[in-house]
DNA sequence: CATGAATGAGTATTCATTCAT
DNA sequence: GATGAATGAATACTCATTCAT
């Protein structure tokens, strides 16, 4: 009733596949990818430097594995939140909240595992490239679902709007940066949303016209504010 | 009777500093930063590589001057286009295309220059973050003035479409490079446009219940146009 | 009732340190001592790299294996080969073919397999040394048997004439690979043939005033011959 | 009248070279090429590694330098020696006692220069090739003119001459090492060249019979030196 | 202003060999 | 006998930067 010997040990390799990334994932944060130091990776594991070369062909696929893992949680979390909302805009509102908050808590990491590293003029055919492949697939089937039901605007590329709420989301990440420590995202996020919203959403005629009134309305209302100010 | 030796002296001086940005530029094109030698540079100029550190502190200088010179170039085109162009969208459209003209052009220049302020925690205190915000202030000032005059919607924080401008465009020319040579990005440019113009404008003159809620809208407009006058 | 095992075990042995040998073998001369790998040997095998420890000590001796296998080979061939010629010029002849077409065959394999002992200090106690002087017995009972016959010079060293022979020839093989692929190396192998007979034979039947001194040296031989007999 | 500065630190510069090539000919004979450490040289010198590398572009490329070093001494001396000398055999003799010395003296090291490194395919090609040409060119001026002398066989490549004399006399070096450490190496040579010059000296017909009778009367005074002592 | 020789820190990677199973 | 995961030593080379002239 002995178990198979095999199991056991591959399990612990696997086990310390694991621990590896885990180290080197550390690694890569605090000292970014040229100065992280495979020997203090090792270190930290506790096996010799070439025992990670067993695991790993080189930095470089140490880096991708690292970017792997923290690319199937993104696509883990994005895809289960989605399927719990019902609808197109909230449905978008989770991924782009899920992605600023990744992006902004773990920025040096994942500007180095999305940014084709180095700028590879061969980015297409790279790993990376099919691991944010299949990140992004949520999102476009969250357009594409959308378009169905009418939602969103039929006449767009869908990667024009890919482009558009991440590129913008990352930019956003970078401009939060620069704010002090704390500040809240969540209403800027919510102007990104409502922005993004209206250029790809369709119009219901009706909601339509509601909306171009907006602005309209809310000037209205600040200058009533304004002259409520000047008579108090 | 010493002629004034000071000028021509200083002239001569800032030539051999725009030649060596010159081939900075280009060294850095051809081999990325990490690959480009300060002593190809110097060779190419025809000075010795130390004469190079007479007029940049270090290899990160340089590379900012050249971005520097970049931007300058950038922001003089972009500032120079608006002003030819009346409506909010038409320079809309003139600043997307140039900047994503020129960033697929200078891919990899223009990213290097930007990458390491991308990581960096202290990107606002940077000069390239100073440089970027003469180049966008370009941008702000078209939104701005479109707010002014109702074409776009006064309720979004600047910042915000800014993000989503630069940052879908610099993803959009990301995905553009991934296409086959030589692909004409005009048509993607142009959804991209109309997606952005949608999110941002005020009255994107199309939906047709949006236009019979025009009229109503301009009276409104017209009143708070007044109640403004009277405040100010 | 026991089979007595130890006759197929040992033969299975016997074969796999064969398989061994021939995969080192192969590796060796295709990569090199250095680039040689033990992995690809016991790949090719199909069996586990430690398993080469179990018949090999280490690198150094699976080379030595090898070298053993193709001094082994060489020197049955010259034995046999010698066997059948009667003449020494023959039999000198049928060595030098052998010595020069194996050596230019497997240049690489076989300088290899005598380079680490040409500068060892310690050659004289080494295993290679004793699978070379192996090797050139057969050289030196040729000679000896001329000798003998009174065919080659009684006065010159062994070791001399040896040298001479197969020093000449590794030089002729490495004159002989700098020189166009496909070239025949016959020509240059009589003419070596010629000038190390000439140097070494008694009487090259040629030369016209030699013949006339024969008989006055002969007896001058015998003379000496009877002295020396009356010394032992 | 002061002296060009140039001069002398291009005379520093060339004495730096000579130091470092010496630093690492001791290098090299202590430890062979693999094992010999740059760090060990430019410390020796008196340098930082870094500098090893502004004369030399690599490894190999001071192994060379020192071959170089090697073989120019070589050069010169055998040519020296050689116009001092007016008969062919007295010049082989010469070459064979001046070869056979360094080679017995400096074994490691110039096994290793002359050994074109790593057995590479493309030795012709080498620099290495070039040099040792230019070192045998002595050899082949020594033959020529003892040709054009009537005094060598003109039938015989010379090639074939040049590999025995230099490919017999790496044999004999090896083999004397092999020999207890002081042993006397000239009678050896002795032999060695009356072979040598045996095989490849054209045949007067006087001299020729003379030279037969020769080692008889050298075994009859033998011979006589015995009778001697036992009569002392 | 200009030179250019000298500096020296810093690390990924390989692979023969071992030994617990 | 066989396995194969783990070990760990060992080092050439680059190139931005400096500073004596």
């Amino acid at each position: 009733m002995q178990a198979p010997a095999g199991r056991p040990r591959r399990r612990r390799v696997e086990e310390k596949e694991r621990r590896i990334i885990a180290a080197a994932r550390a690694e890569f944060r605090r000292h970014g990818f040229d100065k992280a130091r495979i020997a203090e990776i090792a270190r930290r594991v506790g096996v010799a430097e070439g025992t990670v070369y067993l695991y790993f062909a080189n930095k470089n696929a140490l880096l991708l594995a690292v970017a792997a893992e923290i690319y199937d949680g993104l696509t883990r979390e994005a895809a289960a939140g989605v399927e719990e909302i019902a609808d197109t805009r909230g449905r978008l509102a989770f991924l782009a909240r899920l992605h600023f908050r990744r992006l902004l808590r773990e920025w040096r990491l994942l500007v180095m595992a999305m940014t084709p590293y180095k700028m590879a003029d061969d980015y297409g055919s790279t790993e990376g490239y099919r691991l944010n492949r299949a990140y992004v697939r949520v999102f476009d089937l969250v357009i594409r679902d959308g378009v169905n039901r009418g939602e969103i605007r039929a006449d767009l590329p869908l990667g024009v709007m890919r482009d558009m709420f991440y590129g913008g989301l990352e930019y956003a990440v970078r401009t939060h940066r620069l704010r002090p420590a704390g500040s809240d995202p969540d209403p800027m996020l919510d102007h990104f949303l409502g922005a993004f919203a209206a250029g790809i959403m369709a119009r219901p005629a009706a909601a339509g016209a509601a909306r171009e009134a907006e602005p309209v309305t809310r000037r209205l209302e600040e200058v009533a504010a304004r002259l409520e100010a000047m008579l108090r």
